[in-house]
DNA sequence: GAGCGATCATAACTTTGTTATGTCTGCGTG
DNA sequence: CACGCAGACATAACAAAGTTATGATCGCTC
């Protein structure tokens, strides 16, 4: 198998462009595998079915994301370095839309990821847990939250994405500077988080 | 046109029926006309295309979401009150996964509601960012508020949903108590966001 | 050099949304 | 009362897209 894996490489690419370029509902097997010059059935032969090919976008956009949040510096001051970090995943979905659509919402109706994938997933996760047990190692259940942050930031993201995708009045009030509506956001959950502890009730 | 409209609510009673059995990747006009003993063309005599149907649940939706917010206790003490909202939000969803998915993530892959439905579903959101205001009055911009609450709940409970529907683990340390879960990241959050106007910084 | 497995093409099959076309019923009008 | 027309519904065909069946080619191994 000499070039085998930059044939599958170039369909990879190739689906990744048009994922990015048409969305997750636009991904057609026949397109991705015309884009290389190709017939159809390359993609059955590297990836067995769609949801094959499906899943390794799917694993792509992780590894993507955990090298974005990975670069995140470390050494920042507490709620100084999750802001960043939170920054960072904003930018991932924003820039990479179709792929957060894959990752983390419904985008693509019928796939499902593996175990195996799903777990490889979990160390983004893990990535913010850690982030957090950092943050504040005197609280007594770190991924808690963690669970909070992460829902949080992807609610919010999720939310952008929806309006920017239907350009109409979702949150009218919200319009103008989504990245600065985040940081804001973003901000008050961790200052109100760290005052938590301040104030014990 | 004597029993038209009861045509409709048929078609319609099964559509929903459908879509809560099989989710929304496997509504099937053919299976929604052949539910109610009609061909496949009475839903598109009634709803014009399988959109104009998907549309039709999209509005109840959020009529039926509307009423279950509407029935929470609007004389609650300012936290308590937004708590048991937040908790109904979620009912909603767990109730009514597949709808949910239909109105809020993007589970219909090239559904798009139009702008009129768009604009129906913003009420939900007006009735959350009411219960803020009336919650803390003094605070400069309530609707910001409620957008990160809204984006709390939606992420929290998006997160479950896939969880719940990928059965895996996804956030293993979660597993458990899913509702004592949320209630407690909410609660944590409205008790942050009540501890940021008593220190302000 | 023969066979075998992997890669790739052509073409057919299947599902599902949609459209074309026709029938029938009920109702308002001349 | 006959006419015709509009809406509801059926049958059947069409179109897009995932998939499978089948065959051809090429390189590698025995």
């Amino acid at each position: 198998m000499p070039n085998s894996t930059t044939t599958r490489e170039t369909l990879l690419d190739a689906a990744l462009r048009l994922l990015a370029e048409r969305g997750p509902g636009g991904l057609r097997v026949r397109d991705v595998a015309a884009a290389t010059g190709q017939s159809t059935m390359g993609v059955y032969t590297h990836f067995a079915s769609k949801q094959g090919l499906l899943e390794q976008l799917y694993l792509h956009g992780f590894s993507r994301l955990g090298a974005d949040l990975d670069a995140v510096p470390s050494h920042g001051e507490g709620a100084q370095e999750l802001l960043a970090f939170a920054l960072a995943y904003r930018a991932f979905a924003v820039d990479n839309e179709a792929l957060y659509g894959l990752m983390f919402e419904r985008a693509t109706p019928d796939f499902v990821p593996s175990d195996a994938s799903r777990r490889t997933g979990l160390t983004t996760f893990e990535m913010l847990a850690a982030r957090v047990a950092d943050w504040h190692p005197e609280r007594a259940d770190p991924a808690s939250d963690a669970h909070l942050i992460w829902a949080t930031m992807h609610g919010l993201v999720t939310i952008e994405l929806m309006h920017e995708r239907w350009g109409g009045p979702l949150v009218e009030h919200l319009s103008g500077d989504p990245e600065g509506n985040y940081e804001t956001a973003i901000r008050s959950l961790l200052e109100a988080l760290d005052g938590r502890d301040i104030e014990p009730a």
